[in-house]
Parts: C-alpha cells; structure tokens; sequence
DNA sequence: CCTCGGTCCTTTAAGGATAAAAAATCGATA
DNA sequence: TATCGATTTTTTATCCTTAAAGGACCGAGG
C-alpha cells in the first residue's frame, strides 16, 4: 500500500513548546484590542469590559486578561472605574499569525495544502500517527480533524485501520455539482417567489452594485470573487433555510476556499466571465423571472464546474 | 440556561473496570466463530487463518486469539497444519452483548436514547464532562461522537463553550424531508432510465418478493419492515451512485433506526401501509413508468414524513 | 507456491491529565 | 440597577499514555 508524508519541501520546523491548551484565542483577542484602541487617540475612555466581550465575541475572562497587560505596560490608566488610554500600543505588540491559530486551524491548513499539491494519490492510506508527527500536533487533534472532514466525501474510515484518501478527482467535481445544481435550483426558484419586501431584495441589489464595482476593478480585486461568489450563493438560499444545505454549502466554501489559493491558472479571467455569470443571474432574480433564473443559473454553474474539473488535470 | 443531565430512571450503575483500549473486536469475533462452529460437527476441519480472517473481517491477529482459547480449552486440537473441532463450545461461553459494544457504539446509542425519550429541550446546552460522567466514558469519545453526530443538524457547537441542542423538532423533520423528497425523486427517475439487463431490477424483484412474504405475516414479523425500508431506499440510490446523497442516506437510517426503537405508537398499522406504499412505488419502478413513480413516491415519502412528524407530538 | 505458526512492529481507540477560556459569584460603587 | 474588580469554579482544547487490533516478515511444511 501507499503511504503518505506530510512534510513539504522548504518546511520551517516547528520547534515551539506545546502548552495544554493554546492561548490563541487570548492572542486574537489582544490583536483585536489593538485595532479598536489604533482608531482612539490618548485620553480616550476604552469601552467597558462587557461591551468589549460582546464586541470581540470572548468572554470577559480573555478581555480582562487583555486589559490587565495594557495597564501593566503603561498603555492604559485607570480613572474612577474607567480606563483611560495613555499611550499608543506599538504594531510590534501583536501577535504573529502563527500564534493566533489554533491547533484545528492548523491542521485543516496543512491538510488543504497536502491534498490540494497533488501530492495525494487517489486511494492512498492516511495514518494518523504519521500525519501527528509530520503536523507536530497530538494523535487526537488528527483524529478530530479527520472525522469533521469526513463529510466532505474525500476520505473513507476503516475502522481500527486508518483512513482512506478516495482523492480530488473528476468524480469528486460531478458529484459535487451534481447536488449543488439541484440546492441551488431549488433555492433560486424560492427567492423568485419571496415579497418584494423581503430583505433579501436589498441585500441583493447592494451585492449587484458590489459585482459592478469589482468588474470596474478587475485587474487589481480579481481575487475578491472568491468573497463575493461566496456571500451570493449563501444570500440566496437565505430564501428558504434548510440546514442541510446550509451544511452543504460549508463543503462548496471550504472545497473553493483552499482551491482558489492553489489553482492560479487563468484566474483573472476565470473570475472576470463568473463575475459576468454573476452578474446575469442577479438580474434574473431581481426580474424574479422564473425562467431566466433557471438558465443563467444553469450556465454559471456549468462553467463553474468545469473551473473546478480542470483543476484535476493540471497539465493539460 | 438550561443543563442536561444524562442519568436515566433505573439506569444500571457501571461498575466495568474500564481498560485502555476494549477488546470489543475480540469478544465480537469469538461469538462470530462460535457461530460458525455451530453450524459443523467433532472432527470436523476448521477453515484456514486466512479464511477466517476473511469471512469474519478481522485481522489474522484477532483470528488467531479466538483460535488459541479453542486450543487452550480443548476444544480444537492440531492435526500437523490443520485444526480438528473436537468439542462442541457450550453457548455459556459466549460474551454477552454488553461487553461487545464499543465506547463509541455506547456513547451513540445513550446519546440517541436519552434524545428520542424527549427530554432533551431544545436550546438546552451538552456539556462534554457531566455527559462523560454519566455515560462512565473519557471525555475524548464524547467529543468524537458530538464531532460526528453534527452532521445530522441536531447539534450546534459554540468553539469553548460547549454545544447546544437544536431539538428534535417538527422544524427538523421538514427540513430532512425536504432533501430527502429531492434525492429520492432524482433517483427513482435515474433508476426508471436504466436499462432491462441491470442488476438493480433483479434485486428489486427479490424486495417486491419480500414485501409480500411480509404482508403475508404482518402480524408477527411487522418489526421488519425497518430494514426493508433502508434496503429498498438505499437500492434506488445505486441507479446513480453520488456519495453525497449515500451520506445523506446515513443519517436518514440512523434517525430512523432509533426512532422506531421509541416511538411504538400504532407502529403495526404504520407499518403495513408504509409497505403497501412501497409496493405501488416498486411495482411503478419495475413498470419503468415515469410519471406513475413519481407519484407514488411522493405518497411514500409524505406518509413516512407525517410519521416522523407525529413523533414530536407524544401526547396528541 | 500457498498456508500456517511464531514473532515483532505499527497503529488505532480509548483513558487521563492540565492549562486556557468561559462562566458564575459577590461586594462595592457610581 | 447595571458595572467593575477580585476571586473561584467549571468546562474545553490539547497533549500524553497504553492495551488491543492490524499488519509485515520469515522459516517450515505440505
């Protein structure tokens, strides 16, 4: 049988020190601190612990631990019971970004990039012993990892003997866009027949406008689709939520997310006919033109998977 | 906010010393091969290693367990390469179907348990250790189970803060239903285009066979009309293989397996229409009649969703 | 040349421990 | 009455450890 190995060329060794739990989430939040306290000048009062909490999506814990550092280090002064800023907090303070993702982040990160090189071959073992020491984290992170992504249709479990890659292959495209054909269909014709009050109707025309200033833009933003496909794709099917395909289009989003990074191949261009595509598809929506829905819909993904499909045959 | 306790009414303490790893797999292949002796007489020659191996799934390894305690018991010997039976193993000796179980096994049949018996609200919060405390496991496979059990949207999970139960609602039900009328809908017209020499047209005469045998003797065997139901489903689905819809099939079988494990209610009369619907549906597919299949799918699938539906109302 | 026993090594499935983060408690105070 | 500081308790994310299961190798024998 195949085996695998994770480890790139021109790989930077990990060498840091493994805690129990990383404090990532401590370091993020202090990044975030750092953006909010850059747009106030000295003497400004900060916000109170609990709007911060709400505001950074932490608890008051992790903000408390925050703004203990900034007053130990002189940036911020206590005044009755609120802080005042003192002194402006150097960009060298941050975190890196190395420090700021957690174990799973990173995990994900390098496995993308593994099955995404090519290196994979269709059929291969993943052991999750090898893939612990080659990603420098504990067996169970790879464990975890690998039972998220299984829903991802990419690999198969053998009980009590690893895991199997089926591999990014031509297949894998089909069956892909086999089922987001039949969501997106399915959601489309539902916006159709939304009030015209519906919020989504703003929505879309705001998305419209956005599209137009992209096209203006091409040949510096190209690589903004890739936001701009995604936020259209979930607005739509908004229309009538069903959390399976919401779940659904977490595959679609992950599966583009790590492609876009790899597959540079006429991107610019790529992204210019979709934004098009794009562009057509909104208009029959907001002509809540039933028919004209359907076609362009059927059009743009149509290209969009052959995008896809030929990412599988690099050489050709 | 509302928290979960695990603990049933007159639950049996565990009291099992747990081991690292369970020899589940060992205890599972014995009573296998104490069934395949059951089925030969003394002198009798035992299949090969290999054979065995096969026919039973495991490894050599495990294989080779079983076959040392039948020597160290007397009851094979060596005969030069072969093994003779030379006693039969009385039924005493075979492991009782606790000890055959899983953790992981376990932990999803008390999780579905303790969710089909309605007292889980819905919003309440899972808390991994008290889950671990109650089911008696580490809180690693809790974890691993709630990381695979997402996929059926009956979970949420807020990153360092635990998961919140959705709720086994009707919301729930509409929303499987929903997908699962499209996927069913794609594959019986799939199946309705394959062509007369296919093998899926032998196996469906087989299940239209056994549907009647069934009907013939509803009155006892009503209770296994479970697994014709998941067999005749999952045949459609191979007219055009797409791993996507297979998943999805998982999580329909696993939802209806418990479910009919709890909700008892007129489950014989249920049952016998749910087959006379199955019935029509086979006999509109083995007529490859297009419009007639579509039909009587949608009844099926209508009846079994009202099913489902009226399992969230216990008291109506 | 295939199969078996013996042996050994590798990998998975579980348990257990610990630091970080979340959450709760409680006066005091503005 | 909501907010803050201080402190404590609870829970998650992660690492490490170990027995069982899988798998490879090898020599012998039919």
């Amino acid at each position: 049988m195949v085996k695998l190995f994770f480890m790139f060329k021109n790989e930077t060794k990990k060498t840091a020190e493994r805690t129990m739990k990383p404090d990532t989430v401590f370091k993020q939040t202090f990044n975030a601190t750092l953006d909010i306290l850059a747009g106030m000048k000295r003497g400004d009062v900060l916000p109170s612990e609990n709007e911060l909490s709400d505001q950074l999506g932490v608890s008051r814990t992790t903000v408390r631990k925050v703004l203990s550092w900034l007053s130990d280090n002189g940036h911020v002064r206590l005044d009755g019971r609120r802080r005042v800023l003192t002194a402006i907090v150097p960009k060298r303070e941050r975190f890196p970004s190395t420090e700021t993702e957690s174990t799973s982040q990173q995990v994900e990160k390098r496995f993308m990039e593994w099955m995404l090189r090519g290196d994979a071959q269709p059929g291969s073992l993943i052991n999750e012993l090898e893939m612990a020491r080659q990603f420098g984290v504990a067996t169970t992170g790879i464990r975890e990892f690998l039972n998220r992504f299984r829903r991802f249709g990419l690999i198969d479990k053998r009980p009590n003997a690893g895991w199997v890659f089926k591999g990014f292959t031509e297949d894998f495209a089909d069956e892909l866009f086999e089922i987001r054909e039949m969501f997106e269909q399915r959601s489309a014709r539902a916006m159709v027949t939304l009030p015209p009050d519906a919020p989504q109707w703003r929505d879309l025309r705001a998305l419209r406008e956005e599209h137009r200033l992209l096209l203006g833009d091409i040949d510096s933003r190209f690589q903004d689709f890739s936001d701009l496909d995604n936020r259209l794709h979930r607005l739509i099917t908004t229309a009538v939520p069903n959390r399976f395909i919401d779940d659904f289009y977490d595959v679609i989003t992950l599966i583009f997310h790590y492609h876009y990074q790899w597959n540079k191949r006429d991107e610019r261009q790529r992204n210019e006919v979709a934004i098009e595509e794009h562009v057509h598809y909104i208009d029959a929506l907001l002509a809540r033109d039933r028919r004209r829905v359907e076609q362009t819909c059927r059009i743009h993904l149509a290209s969009a998977r052959q995008t896809l499909r030929r990412a599988f045959s690099p050489l050709v």
